[in-house]
RNA sequence: GUGGUUAUGGUGUAAUGGCAGCACGAGAGAUUGUGGUUCUCUUAGUACGGGUUCGAAUCCCGUUAGCCACC
């Protein structure tokens, strides 16, 4: 068993997990930090184990179109490529094709599409990814899917599971035809796992009926572990969440489950209650290069007026680097400045943040008091939001 | 001192005598299987004082300030 479930939290639906990969252990609830290009931008790999990150994400589609398959190979896999040691997952690329690539036709074999750098056709079957994934070196492989932004009609969804269905049974076909021999454990790596996990992704946009059905056939074929996909992609809060307690629900107990793309601190703790136990975002890092900063007190936009003369650390609970060496008004020097640096110190500190929150988390589930240490987080989280606006409007009237 | 010339948001610039516009800046917001990107919104101006005119950033007079040339 690649994926062992080690405590359910008594006050909610949290759980505690354990997911053996090629390249180590990875402890659940788990938050990866986004590295597309096979980089999480802005911070070495060095950074990444200093915040306690376990396992980090990458993206088939990027690596295919750059550096391609063949430097990807010469590196001996991307592992290699990029001086990663620990597990990493990566996405097949089906967001991307519906999110960047322009021209896309989808035709029962795979897609069409042209690439959003150079303009370049190219034609990707389930199988192709499958096998590029496994050049990679992946621990965890994504099949290709179609993921449709919101709203959509019914219709629309349920053509579109047909193909995300049919391509399931595809990517797990060829992932049973091709060797493992890629995968090389780490030295230290003793869990005894060799090859690449494959994960089925179920997609069904809001309407639970056709979640329902997907997740019937998309359990049927069996994968590793299972995706909810198509969620946080233009809905309401509140959808979100009904979207994602129903189908963690339905999911098997006893393989690990992951919400694609998902997302704020607030989506992440009520997932977890959930019974997600993996977990995928670019906010820290992009909200980071942009300014926001996520606190154990709420989210604040660094560049703001309000921080020009405020010598505090970000966040006085936390202990990263940021935090113990610099200030708001220095980082938001930075940034109107247009430095390098303050792109690299708030990306540091969220998703330093980020393994801290779910770190909490985890003694929380085993304590069994989840419930309460998400209501106690979010009463401080909004309060300090509504503090800033107070103190906001205080001074724009004096 | 004399002659010439110029003066438009914080900055740089538009506007045959007929709705003062643009860019940047500044202030805020958005971003969920990556956009260091982009988008949205807000802010703020005819140097000062007179005159001509139905109507003046625009024409006339004066003041102030800057720039150029000549004593």
């Amino acid at each position: 068993m690649n994926f062992k479930l080690l405590h359910k939290d008594k006050s909610s639906k949290a759980r505690l997990g354990l997911l053996n990969t090629a390249h180590g252990k990875v402890h659940t609830p788990c938050f990866m930090p986004v590295g597309t290009q096979a980089t999480i931008k802005t911070l070495s790999n060095d950074e990444m184990e200093k915040c306690g990150a376990e396992m980090i994400m990458a993206n088939a589609y990027h690596l295919y179109l750059r550096p391609g398959e063949k430097v990807l190979k010469k590196a001996g896999g991307l592992h290699k490529f990029m001086a990663w040691d620990g597990p990493i997952m990566t996405d097949s690329g089906g967001y991307q094709i519906f999110s960047l690539a322009v021209l896309r036709k989808i035709r029962k074999e795979g897609v069409e599409f042209k690439s959003h750098i150079d303009g370049s056709k190219h034609f990707m079957t389930p199988g192709h990814i499958i096998r590029f994934q496994k050049v990679l070196g992946s621990d965890i492989m994504m099949p290709l899917d179609e993921c449709l932004h919101y709203p959509v009609s019914r219709n629309n969804v349920e053509e579109s599971l047909k193909t995300t269905f049919d391509w399931a049974k595809k990517s797990k076909r060829a992932h049973a035809r091709s060797p493992h021999e890629r995968i090389k454990p780490a030295p230290c790596n003793d869990t005894g796992v060799r090859g690449p996990m494959l994960f089925g992704i179920v997609q069904g946009s809001t309407y639970l009926d056709l979640r329902k059905r997907a997740i019937e056939e998309i359990v049927g074929l069996d994968f590793d572990g299972y995706a909810i996909g198509g969620v946080a992609v233009g809905e309401p809060q509140d959808l979100i969440h009904e979207v994602t307690e129903y189908t963690a629900s339905a999911l098997p107990q006893n393989k690990a489950r992951y919400l694609m793309g998902v997302g704020t601190p607030l989506d992440m703790l009520d997932a977890i209650s959930e019974g997600v136990d993996l977990f995928d975002c670019v906010v820290p890092t992009r909200n980071g290069r942009n300014g926001q900063a996520f606190t154990w007190s709420g989210e604040l936009q660094l560049r703001n007026a309000p921080f020009k003369e405020d010598f505090a650390p970000v966040d006085k609970k936390c202990s990263c680097y940021t935090c113990r060496n610099h200030t708001r008004a220095y980082i938001r020097h930075l940034f109107n400045t247009g430095e390098i640096l303050g792109l690299r110190l708030v990306s540091l500190h969220n998703i330093y943040f980020y393994v801290k929150l779910i770190e909490s988390s985890h003694k929380a589930i085993k304590e069994n008091r989840f419930k309460k240490f998400v209501k106690d987080f979010k009463a401080k989280y909004n309060c300090s939001r509504f503090d800033l606006a107070h103190e906001r409007g205080r001074t724009s009237n004096s």
